[in-house]
DNA sequence: ACCACAAAATGAATGACGTTCATTATTTCG
DNA sequence: CGAAATAATGAACGTCATTCATTTTGTGGT
């Protein structure tokens, strides 16, 4: 496949920069398409690289900074467009969708992003801005706004995580019988989820509770 | 402190057995609190029953395994006892303040509990047939009972993990300009919040939420 | 044009951590 | 009573993130 190393470069700087940012980045996002984030070791991105480990610590002062430029990147793929041009609820929907779909293939990220302060991530702070301004023209009193977008991450957070659940997670196996009125409603979900999964069947069911409530929240707001 | 080894076992099956899972998980939890998930590695551990690291792994297979015996631990600290008593509403607002309290002080299981097969984890068995009980008792849907579950378990856990967040975490900083709206939001949600932090308040907005969302979908159901 | 210094690579070394293994001693079971 | 299972020790290993001395090359100031 990928070539053996035509010239093993020698030690001292190289006369055109090998690394940058960008590309470190983009490396640790097909190694980790590639490999899980399992996969993401400092010795493996090197090796994408061509270049020895050390060398990553030229431009990153460590591993977790590496993430946070993945975190950064992970972020500009969630889409909130929507809030521009549809109503208020619907506009909702598709970003939740779009956040949890996107934190799904990253759920390694989720706790760190639940906790990573925004100040100087500013991709993060347009999606806000972006979302806030759609609570806003929707008529939403200003001091709801950031309560109700935080809750609704954390249904979203929440359910990417669920996402990597074994669709089997809630077989009760042996114990089973011990625990009948569960069980049986775990197979009545089954059996009316159809192909959908449990994760896709609860997020579906989470959001739109969730977007009930708030709905009703604001028209109480309103008097 | 504690003293030094007062006779340096030797090598060979020890009198009366040292370990056992009830102690290890017991030293597990004890320097969970002590030092935190960073802390718990089996060297520290080992350290704490007065063991040489691979002498625990006479009694679990990895720390993995470990970890599981403390997740098992954790998941009896959650209190539902109320579905038996209160009514549905107030049963899932306490049991979802106990939750989210626990998993709060155990942030870094949110991850895996999420995803952890129910299997044979009695503890969290056990809890689910009391909370599927007093959906059942409330009149939900058997259909319905177990997407609202993981829809209410999945805003518990975001909001699990949005309680380690600092209370700055929204301080846009000297990109604010940029961003008008959203960071006039974040400052009326303080001043309107008080004492309260981002996380509670966000997490009382969502819970409220998702119940009035629920008991509407409860309606409909009934037609 | 020269020179000092910053930047960027290599490769060797370090220390933490999870885990395995050979060894030893003690209990338990047939 | 003897064999086998059990449970401890201490030494070793492999992986990983990270640091350091060294080497080479680009760059800015005089």
């Amino acid at each position: 496949m990928s070539a053996g190393p035509a010239s093993p470069r020698r030690a001292g700087r190289p006369p055109r920069g090998v690394l940058s940012r960008d590309s470190i980045t983009a490396a640790a996002l097909t190694l980790i398409e590639d490999e899980g984030y399992e996969g993401l070791t400092m010795s493996a991105l090197a090796r994408r690289l061509r270049v020895a480990p050390s060398a990553l610590y030229n431009h990153a002062a460590s591993k977790r900074e590496v993430l946070g430029w993945v975190q950064d990147h992970v972020m500009t793929m969630v889409d909130f467009s929507t809030f521009a041009e549809e109503p208020w609820e619907d506009a909702v929907r598709e970003w939740a969708r779009s956040y949890r779909t996107v934190l799904a293939r990253h759920g390694p990220l989720v706790p760190v992003i639940a906790v990573m302060p925004v100040t100087d991530a500013a991709e993060t702070l347009r999606m806000y801005e972006e979302v806030a301004r759609g609570f806003l023209a929707a008529g939403w009193p200003e001091a709801l706004i950031v309560p109700s977008i935080v809750a609704l991450e954390s249904f979203i957070f929440g359910s990417a995580l669920d996402v990597a659940a074994p669709s089997d997670i809630f077989d009760s196996g042996s114990l089973g019988p011990h625990f009948p009125v569960f069980t049986s409603a775990v197979r009545t979900a089954r059996e009316a989820d159809g192909a959908r999964s449990a994760a896709d069947a609860a997020f579906h069911t989470g959001l739109e509770a969730m977007l009930d409530g708030l709905r009703a929240q604001l028209a109480a707001s309103r008097g």
